[in-house]
DNA sequence: GTCTATAGGGTGATAGAC
DNA sequence: GTCTATCACCCTATAGAC
């Protein structure tokens, strides 16, 4: 049971730290947030931290995985609701109700995705634009299900205006960006169609 | 001549430094950006930037106001179209050229703006608010000329759009998505009705 | 497994010669 | 005004005690 949690619970240090990771992460930016940030939040001495993560990239890739993690959570849920409109409102209405946050500090996965796009070493860039990928491919799914033509296309539309709503809200520092734009959203939903 | 090129010129050194902040930055990120390397590009030695910049957040703010200049240039050549909407049309089609680099690096005041909002130091975040807000006062007022109903909303929705845009390009690395999303914002711009 | 101490490298900024 | 040399600091990562 000692050496077998490793693998399957990833140890309670371990999960801590990737938790405190994501969360710091996300509010400081990747460069601008030093191991001993991490280490404090996660209430783990900083030496302690390499023995559980080799290298900093290492602890933001588990920032990333944490947020797809969390977007699993949410799609699954959405999963539950038997029409594929009502899905997509729902996702749109979990974007809506993190405003605050958003006019803070934006979508947690799109600006991690910006600024490891600045990068040309390590690959973290592509590890970041998966997460964007497994968003836009459920969302595919659902206007697919709705037998919209082209579903890849309003994927593409719908998560790009999010990816724009989020990113004006914080620059504005304006909430309201997401309640507007949130809403021509789902007008947007009820205008197309049904087949 | 020689004292008074500082206010005038601002100096061919400032001058050079300047741009090759605004450049710099736009690739590698503020963060990633060492005084180092924009001294460099600018062909000036290092120590001597200080002679120009007191810190690198002056810098940072001349990378900013450089993007201002230039979003200057575009739209005051637009203005000169007769018609708003061929003017709206204009913008889109230049952010729709810029679809290599924005695939690269994104949209140089957004991706900066994303970055400098995980400070809570300095203020410079507000700096490139600044920023998006006069493009966004641009495209209210030709909105505006265009007697359409909530110009501001249409703005709003329009930066967002390019905003997003830039960031999925990015983030999927495919230019194409500027193609495809250039596109319908066009096709968006001509079915809003005339008045 | 856990933690402390510290090495090693790089950065922003300054002092002062020219 | 221009530039070189250098300081002081902070951060990642490691070595090794417990």
């Amino acid at each position: 049971m000692k050496e077998s949690a490793r693998g399957r619970a990833a140890g309670a240090k371990r999960q801590r730290l990737m938790r405190a990771a994501a969360d710091v992460v996300y509010r400081q930016g990747a460069e601008r947030t030093t191991i001993a940030d991490i280490a404090r939040v996660a209430d783990v001495p900083v030496g302690n931290v390499y023995y559980y993560f080799k290298t900093k990239d290492e602890l933001v890739t588990a920032a990333l995985s944490e947020h797809a993690r969390q977007l699993d959570l949410l799609t699954s849920g959405l999963d539950r609701l038997p029409d594929p409109r009502e899905r997509l409102k729902g996702l749109i209405n979990a974007w809506v109700s993190q405003r605050d946050l958003a006019a803070r500090y934006g979508c947690p996965t799109g600006t991690l995705a910006v600024e490891l796009d600045k990068r040309d070493e390590g690959g973290l860039d592509v590890e970041a634009g998966r997460v964007i990928r497994l968003l836009l491919a459920w969302v595919e799914r659902q206007f697919h299900e709705l037998d919209q033509p082209e579903p890849d296309g309003l994927a593409l539309t719908l998560v790009s205006a999010y990816q724009g709503m989020s990113l004006l809200a914080n620059a504005l520092r304006d909430p309201g960006v997401m309640d507007r734009e949130g809403a021509r959203l789902l007008a947007w939903l009820d205008s197309l169609k049904a087949t």
